[in-house]
DNA sequence: TCTTTCTATATGCTATAGCAAATGGGACGA
DNA sequence: TCGTCCCATTTGCTATAGCATATAGAAAGA
């Protein structure tokens, strides 16, 4: 038999369910931090027995999603500013060094395809400006398209540096760092604040150096860029 | 009441038990690389029921030293050369890291220490010298000394970054990029090959670097350092 | 000798029951 | 009003049973 496509082994487990769900919940704001909660609670929210739940709690709490306060108790994590600082840190060096392995291994498809996203990204904040150059209230459809077109971006620079341990590190410490929440009122940003507005510039000269094949300029920006992202976000919960 | 010591928090659950166990098998090589692996097996061995194993094994795969063959079937983790390269380039830029907050935080007690350890390893590599030159075998205890020492210099390099989520992330790469056969392996040919002689007396450089609070210039010593070694692992299984 | 088919067994997954211990609120006392 | 003690309830942890399905080896065929 020759291979076709991916065997999609996604196990459809019950606890596999669980986990995906209740990261997306704390990821996405719907358990705020520091909520309580309890194998028995969210098993009746899920419907679903203790067992499997109990075993996605298990997991969420080795990526410090979710965190003890006693023997016998337990809550969604609250991340410390301190914690949100140095997980920036580390968030900057990784994607320092994707963009650096990107610049050394990128295809002319992929650069094409973020060279793409980037023209999406300044088209809709082509439009975001006249909206507030007009004083009227930003489009959120274009707002969402700059923050999709931003995030995919940088989601293909990991692609082109084809490394599936960096991509897999990157996950896990944005989970930590960052949530929806932030990095929507982030995009809303994007468009008036200078800091951002200077920020979002980079994203031309990180791929201007990709293209170039220059890893150690690659590196450089990159790391800058998401270091200064990292210091705004920490310093907004004071 | 004051806190005087910190409370313990170490839970003796049988699940964690069973992680620490089945954890320290694994990396320690008690476990092969492929060998197959049951929730009842594993149960029977360590004198538990399957639950709580179970609790281990998730948490093993989330960290990716456990993985499955199939929807039925798991094994411990064959780590492939094309992983290993890629977890010897996080490790290198997180070591980098660590070592420019080192040389931006660290305190003289904790540079002191430092010193104190590459003396330690030192005199040991002074004596091994004398074994090899004197056609002796080499003095096991001081294979082990050196070891030692130099793992605890890295480990000490982080503690001076003061960054909780670093030395995480540093954990999860490490255990997956090496184990100690290896580790010991290699210490045990630091004496003799030119490139890890070369490689032994860059802790010296770093740690100037550190001292002389040059995050820099640190953080690009110890980065090429850990990129070396790992470059000389990733060459061993073809 | 190699491939395919089939079936008995093994295995992972879920639910449930029960235990020992922590939790939290209320009663009592200062 | 505040702090301490106490007990009923809750809660996490473990063991066990059973189910549906994957697995592996034997048997049959080429």
């Amino acid at each position: 038999m020759d291979v076709m496509t991916l065997p999609a082994l996604t196990s459809h487990s019950l606890a596999d369910q669980a986990y995906r769900a209740l990261r997306a919940a704390i990821i996405g704001g719907d358990l705020r931090w520091g909520a309580k909660i309890t194998e028995r609670g969210l098993a009746a929210s899920l419907g679903v027995s203790p067992t499997p739940v109990r075993e996605a709690l298990r997991r969420l709490e080795q990526e410090q999603l979710v965190e003890r306060t006693g023997p016998r108790s337990l809550r969604v994590a609250t991340v410390s500013p301190k914690a949100r600082t140095e997980s920036g840190i580390i968030e900057a060096a990784l994607e320092g060094v994707a963009a650096r392995f990107a610049a050394e291994k990128a295809t002319e498809r992929q650069l094409a395809e973020l060279e793409r996203l980037l023209d999406t990204a300044d088209e809709a904040a082509f439009l975001l400006r006249a909206d507030r150059d007009a004083g009227r209230t930003l489009n959120p459809v274009q707002v969402e398209r700059i923050f999709d077109a931003v995030r995919t971006f940088h989601a293909g620079v990991e692609a082109a540096a084809d490394n599936a341990q960096l991509a897999r590190a990157l996950e896990q410490v944005r989970a930590f760092s960052r949530n929806e929440r932030l990095s929507i009122a982030s995009a809303q940003l994007a468009v008036s604040s200078p800091g951002q507005l200077r920020r979002y510039g980079q994203h031309r000269e990180i791929l201007a150096a990709v293209r170039d094949g220059d890893p150690e300029r690659a590196e450089q920006l990159a790391r800058t860029h998401a270091a200064s992202a990292a210091a705004d976000l920490a310093g907004w919960d004071a």
